[in-house]
DNA sequence: GCCGAAATCTAGCACGTGCTAGTTTCTCCG
DNA sequence: CGGAGAAACTAGCACGTGCTAGATTTCGGC
């Protein structure tokens, strides 16, 4: 910065207004100083800009990016955090890299909040955490922890899509669960809830699964081997309908005339022609948006109670899901 | 950090020893010091390190987290780097986001050196951020542009896979490429090299796809529709083969009864269960480990000749290729 | 018990920026 | 032309850390 004071023979201080856009220069002033800086390949330091201003508006995103909806709503959180002039760091959970890492380095950048896409921790964790920062999950139940929560209408969402399937007429319809991953106790108690709602209460089968493409696999070859009668499939993810699918294919089982398959999220996957399939859709910019905002009230409010911002869901039908055979 | 010295009963300096590590505290002293910075939550301020220090020892990272295998070397970045005391500071490229922004911001945090993954630009472009950084680019040939490059040896990769096909008795061998995609023209040439090589120039058929599953599904329909008697194929990744294996088997076309399909990366994609593809093999770790090498080799001697470092391919044989149909 | 050296600890500046409190220049109007 | 007020610009401190140079304590050997 000095260095483009002394190129365009002003005050350092001068500079300073000009990069931050800032009052208290001359229109003509400012583009001297913008063009000099431009060809001095000038940029304002981070870390001193943090140092110096108390605050950091950095916004922490801990997420894993082998879940292809986590990565959709990480990509939306940038022009989320944007509009409100803060600047996501990325905390990456790669194999073996500890939450605790990740969360130290983001703390090192002085991250005002941390924004959990899809991760749990036990209770204990998120009340150390959330002392020092604002902390918000994304695609979580409330959990008896005190934080705040954005996520989906994953009771709706359920409840749509069984309907849809018992519209088509289905009654035999198993769910493939997400094991202990985000939402996925959530999404298997809406499906039994569901079912039951629709009269299905015997019908209920639930597969396990882990929200991995492998998981799904692991379903389909469940249930092809178990020999039953099922004419539908509820998939807790996209991810995991998708190695349901591919499972399916493979053993020449035809989707949708044998079985109906239907996901949840609509990511990206699901939109694949050679996918198509029907799901419940979860927006994740809408999420992302939310997940900011949460982010902002915290910071204001340090001490009020946690929010949960629930969004809404609905099916949008592709070409997995039709009439079982007769 | 002027707060745990205070609690500790000690001077500013001594924390920052006992925090670094650094030589000059008793061994006594040092454990009294982390305790105490311990109890009070204390984890220094990385905007003030990177601002005292003259290096940052960030090294940025920039990839599309919607490819897998580009996914797959930014994890294995953490280790490598971790390992000869560099931070992993990621720059995703979200769809509106622009890559000079994400630059922008990773220069902001004053990384000494910037890895693109998989990424490409005009020439005129790395030039100019190369005056100001260390650059280095995975996956891609090295063009004209002094830049250096870390890749597989795509020649050997794309050679072996095809004469594994020739030996299972293959001649028909189509090839999905991946358009402008780093190492996608590398690919298609050595690809024809190989044909050429093994006798077959007359049976060259290059279809076009762009690396993702999308693509790879749209070959598929070309290659159907098109009603050729292709019996292999080779795609250009193994993003490309899911969308073809995808698209085939909705088709009904068995694999690899009907037609052999090969993938290129050998991403965990090749390897779930339900796609077991047989794939060219490229080390993600290799490449992330070998790219900080480059990183380093580059920041001690900024103007040393650029370096090119070629990594080997193995072919690595799961169930998607099989003889042909007599 | 004393001396020198090693070990341990401390004082204070510098890193690049933002911002408050000035100082100078410009503008407008009587 | 003068003066007041606004606009434009500048001086200098503070942010939290690393590190150099200096101060103090400990230790070994005679």
């Amino acid at each position: 910065m000095a260095d483009v004071a002394r190129a365009a023979g002003v005050s350092r201080a001068l500079v300073s207004i000009v990069m931050r856009d800032a009052p208290g220069a001359s229109a003509a002033m400012r583009q001297h100083v913008k063009e000099t800086a431009a060809a001095l390949g000038y940029r304002a330091n981070t870390a001193a800009q943090v140092l110096r201003r108390s605050r950091s508006h950095n916004v922490g995103v801990l997420f894993s990016p082998r879940f292809p909806f986590e990565v959709e709503i990480v990509e939306a959180m940038y022009p989320a955090a944007d509009a409100h002039g803060y600047t996501v760091v990325l905390g990456a959970m790669a194999g073996t890299r500890d939450l605790d890492e990740a969360v130290d380095e983001l703390v090192g950048h002085r991250c005002e909040a941390l924004v959990l896409v899809g991760l749990d921790r036990p209770d204990g964790w998120f009340e150390q955490v959330r002392g020092r920062l604002g902390l918000v999950r994304v695609g979580r139940m409330p959990s008896s922890a005190a934080v705040d929560v954005v996520r989906s209408d994953e009771r709706r969402g359920v409840s749509v899509a069984l309907r849809h399937l018992a519209d088509l007429g289905h009654r035999r319809i198993a769910f493939v669960g997400g094991g202990t991953m985000p939402g996925a106790s959530e999404r298997a108690a809406a499906y039994r809830a569901g079912m039951r709602r629709l009269g299905l209460a015997a019908e209920v089968m639930v597969l396990e699964g882990d929200y991995t493409d492998e998981g799904g696999a692991a379903a389909a070859r469940a249930l092809l081997d178990g020999g039953t009668d099922v004419t539908a499939v509820l998939a807790a993810n996209d991810w995991s309908a998708v190695g349901l699918l591919g499972e399916l294919a493979r053993r020449g089982v035809h989707v949708p005339t044998d079985v109906s398959v239907v996901g949840y999220d609509d990511s990206d996957l699901a939109r694949r022609s050679y996918v198509d399939l029907t799901s419940v859709r979860q927006d994740p910019a809408a999420l992302a948006a939310a997940a900011i905002a949460a982010v902002r009230l915290r910071l204001e409010q340090p001490d009020a109670p946690p929010i949960e911002t629930v969004l809404p869901s609905r099916l949008v039908v592709r070409s997995s899901t039709a009439a079982p055979r007769r």
